[in-house]
RNA sequence: GUGGGUGUAGUUCAACGGUAGAGCACCGGAUUGUGGUUCCGGGCGUUGUGGGUUCAAAUCCCAUCAUCCACCCCA
């Protein structure tokens, strides 16, 4: 056991596995670009404030899980737990309302809440999510719900489903929870702690209890839907109208409720189905308010985030391909000191024209050399000895096939090439 | 933050309170100019860490750290 490791919660990403990352992180781009998304980079940390005010004071998130720290100076920062806030952040203070093809945006990298770990949950964390900012109109929303169903789609995934609701608007919001009140309260006494803490912060998480006793009240409670006012009711129909347009398929589930306290109208999730406690794969919703709780102008938005673990997890589960291990083209076989030196020459060549090459620094026999080249998975041995270099001659070997053929050493990078 | 399970070689796992072992992987050789297969050889690892019980602890007890599962929360 070594002394030292990772901080809990994190993990190292080794050399075996990284070729999964660079597959759905390239995938993903790949989408973006698709539907014209341009990418983001923002800060690793921030002002805790940024999250306080959008997140929202009483989520979980900024009450219990944030990375927070002063700096020499004493200004609070706070490492990342999502990636809203510092992009709407950033869009208000570069001013990107004003300027055309800036408000589509996607960003790529890693977040931190100090949660307990499980399968499917770290502390720190890799998210993928974009942001469409500037737009109220249903379009958007549609279309950012089939931007992630597209790029779950093509890797291959199938044993997802994606929800859908509307939490409605502000106005909505209070007439519903005080309707929530006022049907919770005589159960008073069978909810549990948690539940009836909520009951006075936030009606609406009772109805994703999992507590057997307020699973069964909340069975009954009033649903979300039929508090929406006129305008939200019709843009949840027109949500529903282009997806099946789009022939995306969803369940409306009433129960859906964001834990940020910044959504508002539009919330979705892509649920994972075999994937355990943590099987939200993908989650988002409109935020027309968060603008302006971080200081800008009324400036409408909405947004997913979903995280690259599960996405793995899932896939591996699925049993999907991630592409292909990096393998080097050619390894070069050196036999003597001349031929080794000779190598150096034709490898720098080799790696200029962009064919991967690889060789050993330590072995000299013929032997071990093969074997290496065999397991780094290399396509093409080059095999060279005081013989060939006498003539100019190298000798190329294909294997997988097993064949080789003598080539002069200045043809040998065209055949390579030409294979 | 709460509850439960687990921690032994690089890895997957064995070992009744009494000498810590096997498969895979890895290294070397058979084969000093040709790999994958095969055969032969190669393992002292503070049994996660720190205490305690005992003549004796990988094994029992306590603490701690990590991990897994669930609550919670969410990506």
């Amino acid at each position: 056991m070594s002394t030292y490791q990772v901080p809990r919660g994190t993990f190292d990403i080794l050399p075996d596995e990284s070729y999964k990352w660079q597959f759905v992180i390239k995938v993903f781009r790949e989408i973006a670009r698709e539907f014209n998304y341009k990418e983001i980079v923002t800060p690793i940390f921030e002002k805790s404030e940024i999250f306080e005010r959008s997140v929202g004071e009483s989520s979980d998130i900024v009450e219990k899980e944030m990375y927070k720290f002063e700096d020499k100076k004493g200004r609070v920062f706070a490492l990342r737990p999502e990636g809203t806030a510092p992009v709407v952040r950033s869009f208000i203070e570069n001013g990107l309302s004003l300027k055309t093809n800036s408000s589509k945006l996607y960003y790529l990298g890693p977040m931190f809440r100090y949660d307990r770990p499980q399968k499917g949950r770290y502390r720190q964390f890799y998210q993928y999510g974009i942001e469409n900012i500037g737009s109220t109109n249903p379009f958007v929303d549609a279309e950012v719900i089939a931007l992630a169903y597209r790029f779950l789609t093509k890797l291959g995934l199938k044993n997802f489903a994606l929800q859908i609701n509307s939490i409605g608007c502000k106005n909505c919001t209070t007439d519903y929870d005080d309707a929530l009140k006022e049907y919770f309260n005589p159960s008073l006494v069978e909810l549990c702690s948690d539940c009836r803490n909520r009951l006075l912060k936030n009606p609406k998480r009772l109805l994703d209890c999992k507590v057997k006793s307020c699973k069964a009240i909340a069975q009954e409670a009033p649903s979300m839907l039929d508090y929406l006012d006129e305008d939200c009711t019709a843009n949840f129909d027109k949500v529903k109208e282009y997806l099946t347009a789009m022939e995306i398929p969803f369940i409306v589930n009433p129960k859906i409720v964001r834990g940020l306290d910044y959504y508002s109208q539009t919330a979705f999730e892509f649920i994972d189905t075999n994937l355990g406690a943590q099987n939200t794969l993908v989650g988002g919703g409109r935020y027309d308010t968060l603008a302006e709780q971080l200081g800008g102008k009324n400036m409408p938005g909405i947004g997913f985030a979903g995280g690259f673990e599960r996405l793995i997890l899932s896939m591996e589960e699925e049993k999907l391909s991630f592409g292909l291990q990096q393998v080097p083209k050619v390894y070069l076989v050196a036999l003597g000191t001349e031929a080794r030196i000779a190598g150096l020459k034709l490898i720098m060549e080799m790696r200029r024209m962009g064919i991967s090459t690889e060789y050993d620094p330590d072995k000299t026999s013929m032997n071990a050399q093969m074997k290496m080249a065999n397991r780094t998975g290399a396509e093409f041995a080059l095999i060279l000895g005081e013989d060939e270099l006498k003539n100019n001659n190298i000798i190329l070997k294909d294997l997988t096939k097993g064949e080789q053929k003598i080539i002069k050493i200045p043809d040998i990078i065209k055949s390579i090439k030409d294979k």
